[in-house]
DNA sequence: CTGAAAGCGCTTACAG
DNA sequence: CTGAAAGCGCTTACAG
């Protein structure tokens, strides 16, 4: 009448009954371990299940329980052998959604979306999906927004989102940006071009931000033809350089809102027989491991990607479970001075 | 009678029915598009779903349908900052099973293990885990020797396994090692040490014999005291690399079994005015991204991890699936020659 | 300390 | 094209 079996011989707790002349409910109470069970029926029957290699069901365990206990990891897929940024950044954040998981005993179950998938919704719903955290997702994606409209519980990484049941764990982009700039300032510098990102990113509108705040602060003029888009890329973040300091051979700094940009960038300063820092200097964001094997060793803002997952996934359970908590977990980054300003 | 529910207002089939004037059976064929269902039906019950929100509670459907549809991707930790290899990797491999998993509809559970877990049969058992694929483990590991006798279907990548419902997908290391140390002897070099890993690793091992059949074959002598253990940490290959060329002046090159490894030897070598590859040539194993930065830009050999993940979750079903498959995965690599030999 | 029973939410063979 | 029924493997309130 059923169709396939889960394998022809699984172990279920009937049979470790019958072996044990024990009915199915005793023998689960023992293998939970619960008070009512005697020493000696716990040991045979702990005994039995080890020798027949039991193995728990753990959806019908779930279905009865009531509980999914599961954090789907829902990633946008990068593909871009060119960026390796994400990459660490993904480890550094598995881990940490991991130690808040299994503290909690939730498991963690990754899915890489690919853009092609015609709708985010019905990913979720063919898949059970009730409490994801979401990462590197564009905001301006139209199938992006309309899954955010669900009522699954869902927690984003690096994207403000709100609604029921949602949270976002970011970071103060704008706040560490001014910083940063105002670092290049203080170094001496007064013609600082911005190498942004992409307009769909939340990141580049918020480092983009501090930038701006910085000059201002610091009464310096803001000229838009200093503002350009790499797209995040070190190849653009190249040729962008080489393009605004032939456009405007005045700039003596780059702030670059990420690393693998602002290695571009250095790269092309270099190409001009231009010294970093003393005629151009260089700053980025993420402090990806290379920049610091990079000559000279690139300045930059250390973001905590481990704390961002574990935050998320505290997060995203103190949601499932209705607790009243702060939708928004800010964290904080670090400045990481070396030898490009 | 029962414990907490799966929220409050979890939709189920029931509700749809109700809504829809249908017997849940009939709502169940609906949204699975069965064929015997009408047209009219059909959009009715899923307009209903939509509607409502209904989520497919996937431990019952697992439940009915005897299948976990699991793959479980066990991680031994690795948590030295230092070590970022691995984080490379890793969102590679997860990539690939990923990518065969999907095809599959197949969800993939991430587990990060720590050393400290007492035993990893009971972690394995309490988590139902039935699919594993493990990444990460050393191989004399007792708490891992004890894992492989249990009945799990696994498939283990970077050590070589056998049993019942068991596999490996391993690369061909003393191979890609012995083309590697016969390219540094063709570039004229004759007194090649090797910085291998640690005798815990597999690796260390496979690739240790790839140095000694290049040697063998190239009729050079095997001097054991050119072989030292450097752990994996360019530190420690920095300072292994210091006191072998103070001990032994006339070593021209190193074979280092990891590109850690060989930036750490590049840096004492250059540290006391020697050029690389003119005095002294350095090759490494991996091609992590940082080894295109580092000046000279190192010779190493390329793995391709999001492969070693897609073999792995193919061939973990077959072996699930009864399959009659070799139950040893062998991956190529490629042999990267830049500026450093 | 233990067993019989009910029920979690879903799917499908069977019988119309 | 549809419904009633059985059953997946587990857990616990209830009644001894």
């Amino acid at each position: 009448m059923f169709p396939k079996r889960l394998g022809e011989n699984m172990i279920t707790l009937k049979d470790i009954a019958k072996e044990a002349g024990l009915s199915v409910a005793q023998v689960s109470r023992a293998l939970n371990d619960h008070d009512d069970v005697s020493k000696e029926t716990k040991q045979k029957v702990e005994d039995i299940a080890n020798s027949l290699g039991y193995v728990k069901n753990i959806s019908a365990h779930r279905l009865v329980m009531g509980v999914s206990n599961r954090i789907d990891f829902v990633v946008q897929g990068f593909t871009d052998e060119d960026n390796m940024l994400e990459h660490n950044e993904f480890y550094a954040m598995i881990n940490g959604v991991n130690k808040y998981a299994n503290e909690k005993r939730y498991e963690v179950i990754i899915y890489i979306l690919q853009p092609t998938e015609k709708s985010y919704v019905q990913f979720f719903r063919e898949r059970g999906i009730r409490n994801a955290i979401l990462y590197g997702f564009e905001y301006d994606d139209p199938k992006f927004q309309e899954l955010l409209s669900i009522t699954c519980n869902m927690v984003c990484i690096d994207i403000p989102i709100n609604g029921e049941n949602k949270g976002s764990v970011i970071v103060n982009n704008t706040h560490y940006c001014t910083q940063a700039v105002e670092a290049i300032i203080n170094s001496g510098k007064q013609n600082i071009a911005l190498l942004t990102g992409s307009p769909h990113a939340v990141v580049s509108i918020e480092r983009e931000a501090g930038y701006r705040i910085a000059l201002t602060k610091k009464k310096l003029p803001i000229k838009e033809n200093y503002i350009v888009d790499a797209d995040f890329r070190q190849s653009v973040a190249y040729e962008k350089t080489l393009y605004l300091l032939q456009q405007n051979p005045e700039i003596d700094a780059f702030f670059c809102i990420s690393d693998y940009m602002a290695i571009g960038c250095m790269e092309a300063i270099l190409s001009i027989g231009k010294v970093i820092p003393d005629d151009i200097a260089v700053m980025g964001f993420d402090d990806i491991p290379i920049s610091r094997y990079v000559t000279p060793k690139l300045s930059t803002v250390k973001q905590y990607s481990f704390n961002k997952g574990f935050e998320a996934a505290k997060l995203l359970i103190q949601i499932e479970n209705k607790e009243q908590v702060n939708p928004t977990v800010i964290l904080n980054c670090e400045m990481q001075l070396r030898d490009s300003i």
